[in-house]
DNA sequence: CGTCTCATTGACACCCTTCAAACGAAGTGG
DNA sequence: CCACTTCGTTTGAAGGGTGTCAATGAGACG
């Protein structure tokens, strides 16, 4: 949405660079980044919230990797309507892609720190480095796997189920055992789970009021019956 | 995209062969299989209409490419709801697992042929050839594009979009540039496009008043007015 | 011709969306 | 410290798009 990019940073990677607020405090800032688990250096870069990390159409020429924070991918179509396609949190890897542009944004949910790797790089060497290329692919698979998931959710369950599995999703990834804290608004679960917000709200208050959660505030979540939560995701 | 069929084929492996109806034709029915585009030995199998491939849950020892007729991957919920993941058509790739296991059921949609190739002699070339890792990687991507796509669809589009959607989908990868045979039923398409069968024929027969398409019958569908698709469609 | 399967059409109900207003929390300035 | 604004959330009322249930129609096959 706001991409400041600041002049001093710009000058270094001008395309890569996103708000340099956070990462004012790292130290390392001017050398090559951190050694990634798929075995290539990326570039660390900080993003505020709702800034855009990359837009749909651009070119692709890093994956990323969520280090503190959260990010959302998704697709818009003409009239505004937004289908997010996952959201991802530290340890995740987004932005994989199968042609040369990118066919998803991404945004900081919040305040965010991620690395971007470069797709050549990581060719490189993934090339010759069977292992490195073996974890590119279970990273693809998995997010293969959480799509097919999610479209099943999408096409098949109600408001009450799609919420009731989301909730559950977040809890073990979050994970803190019956209690999340939802990083995310309404409007955002609401695009993740192809509903409206004001149905997410509604079926909020409706799991609240049969006493299958509690909600102290509006981004935090107990979970006090997951067996009927467990039951209502199928 | 189209796989050339080698007339030689498939060991005997009797847990591994569907019904050998169409198998029963084929000369070479005891050599090895053909060699795959990725570069490994695959074993040959013949399905008739609506036998299943392989089963959720089931070890997923192979994945899989359609040589002859139509494939559906579906996931189905405990009270019988089901969502198909995608159509195969030849050339196509499916049966991509993260685990162990398949977590998709797949079903011949026709009669078809498809060739099985292990996952673990998969595995063994990509380590060592990384154009093969590549190309699976690759084909990995493209499944996990077209999720997304279909995601949005699932989320935020209406019948009528949905199915423009479909049908120019169909068009580009049947292909006929106007005229389209559909391979599958009208449960199945609702079940791609997580609609109901009467939705999806009424939503046909509107697109039909309406002179964007035409149906001489129920499977063969004309694209009369394709902007107008285009434009339903996004 | 009868049967079976699949597709179409109709009537009605309901879940979710839309539109609108009220509410609450957080931040700002007086 | 308290109005005031702003943003996000909740709640209400009404309407519409799809689902559900049921009957009819159309091919395919024996």
């Amino acid at each position: 949405m706001h991409a400041e990019v600041s002049p001093v940073v710009a000058a270094v990677w001008p395309a890569e660079i996103g708000s340099i607020r956070s990462i004012a405090g790292a130290p390392g800032f001017a050398g090559m980044g951190s050694a990634d688990p798929l075995g290539v250096d990326g570039v660390r870069m900080a993003y505020g919230r709702n800034e855009e990390i990359f837009g749909e159409g651009e070119p692709a020429a890093s994956i990323h990797r969520v280090l503190k924070g959260v990010v959302r991918t998704y697709r818009i179509l003409a009239d505004g309507r937004r289908q997010i396609a996952d959201f991802f949190l530290p340890g995740d890897v987004f932005g994989l892609e199968a042609g040369l542009d990118h066919c998803t944004s991404a945004e900081a949910v919040t305040d965010c720190e991620v690395v971007a790797i470069r797709r050549s790089h990581l060719a490189e060497r993934a090339m010759s480095d069977g292992a490195a290329a073996q974890k590119l692919l279970a990273l693809t698979l998995h997010r293969l796997h959480r799509s097919e998931e999610h479209m099943l959710v999408l096409g098949r369950k109600n408001a009450c189920e799609r919420l009731a599995w989301f909730l559950l999703d977040m809890s073990v990834r979050i994970p803190a055992p019956d209690r999340v804290e939802l990083p995310m608004s309404r409007q955002d679960i609401a695009d993740f789970l192809g509903l409206t917000i004001e149905t997410v709200s509604r079926t909020m208050t409706q799991l609240q009021d049969d006493e299958i959660i509690e909600l102290p505030s509006c981004r935090q979540v107990l979970l006090r019956d997951k067996t009927a939560l467990l039951d209502l995701a199928n």
